[in-house]
DNA sequence: AGTCTACCGACAGGTTGTCGGTAGACTCTT
DNA sequence: AAGAGTCTACCGACAACCTGTCGGTAGACT
């Protein structure tokens, strides 16, 4: 007896377990045998929906990028909170550690997952480059910011967030609490902004 | 008739043709078999030199970095140049374009070598940002910099320099320029530098 | 003559992607 | 309502390839 379920009822699970087996064993690692196992289908309704096993990454890396760039850009576009609420809310709803979950988090950065790494960084940074430079620009306006280079700004910030945050694993809660306080001041000095004002904002955010 | 090589001998000949193959295709879409076949070994022969395929990465990697860092530690030191000069040459020696060809940086960048460059990246900024805090310390006791947190600015500006000037092909001149002089701008306001004393410093080198 | 080690190539086990064919769901007709 | 027809999700055997192993060989050196 044969299970039916529509293709895109069917694709979101294959993206389900495969999410979970890149997550644990890594991109590499996981076989496409391992899917189809876990979740009970043959080989050719793998590839009736995915063409290759490359296509399933680019699929789950749009999924899982989708939406942290949906709420950066809800948070960016809510002119109602101050400028630089907008733009530390815009970064930390990058964190796709929420959505996510914790241990799978752990094991996306690093060892056998460059390229599942790689794609979701390129995403991530091609969709909210505009939108934090957009912000660079108002507060420019405003005098909240002094910056020549807003698009660079933005590409340089997101960037460093990016990595820098991979390797937080094995740290103190001192380093950590430290190398959050550079990356802010370093943001500020790259925007211009008054020293202080972004830790404020942030402590705004926080006690909320 | 069996041709023998020292150890050293061969296992360099293995990593050149490594070197070329990646380059062409990409770490995973070449094969160990592709290896063996262009220089005319065995596949037992490759075996008894590296334990793996993922070893023949790593000593690339390390062949591949061991001289950027080289160089980019001579420059650090030679306390004779001033201190602007040292910063920059630093930065500057780490574009390993000279030492391995055009072509192939063109495609080591992106697309299927993701790993290579993760490896690379992550070998290059362990092995530099130290180097370049320490000159920023240095900056800090001269007055040229006021940098709060120099190791975190090391990484800031070296994260960002190798992921940034990876994607710059199919630029215009003017575009290159720009970025150019975003990035120099932007480095100058993280270590606190007097405007414009970096872009002077630069000047200086290329005009040698 | 003896030892060391670079070298060989067949082989096992596992991987990705293909392909002809099957079965369930849905529509259309009578 | 029942049968015919179509659409498409699904199946599993198979080809081609890939990595890593292992017992054994041949050249160099003592």
């Amino acid at each position: 007896m044969r299970i039916v379920k529509t293709a895109e009822e069917r694709k979101n699970e294959i993206l389900d377990v495969a999410e979970q087996l890149f997550a644990e064993k890594g991109f590499d690692n996981a076989s496409t045998n391992d899917i189809i196992k876990r979740i009970g289908i043959a080989r050719g309704t793998l590839y009736h929906h995915f063409g290759s096993k490359e296509e399933i990454l680019d699929a789950l890396v749009e999924r899982m990028t989708r939406d942290a760039i949906a709420r950066s850009k809800a948070v960016v576009s809510d002119k109602n909170r101050p400028l630089l609420d907008r733009l530390t809310g815009a970064i930390i709803a990058l964190d796709i550690n929420d959505g996510a979950g914790p241990e799978v988090f752990e094991q996306i950065h690093k060892p056998h997952n460059a390229l599942l790494h790689q794609k979701m960084q390129e995403r991530l940074i091609g969709g909210v480059v505009p939108l934090i430079s957009e912000l660079i620009r108002e507060g420019n306006e405003t005098g909240a910011f002094d910056s020549k280079y807003p698009d660079e700004a933005a590409e340089m910030i997101l960037i460093y967030s990016n990595i820098a945050f991979d390797a937080l694993a094995g740290l103190t809660e001192e380093e950590l609490v430290h190398k959050g306080q550079a990356f802010i001041c370093h943001v500020e000095r790259i925007l211009g902004a008054e020293e202080g004002s972004l830790a404020r904002a942030i402590m705004n955010i926080l006690n909320r």
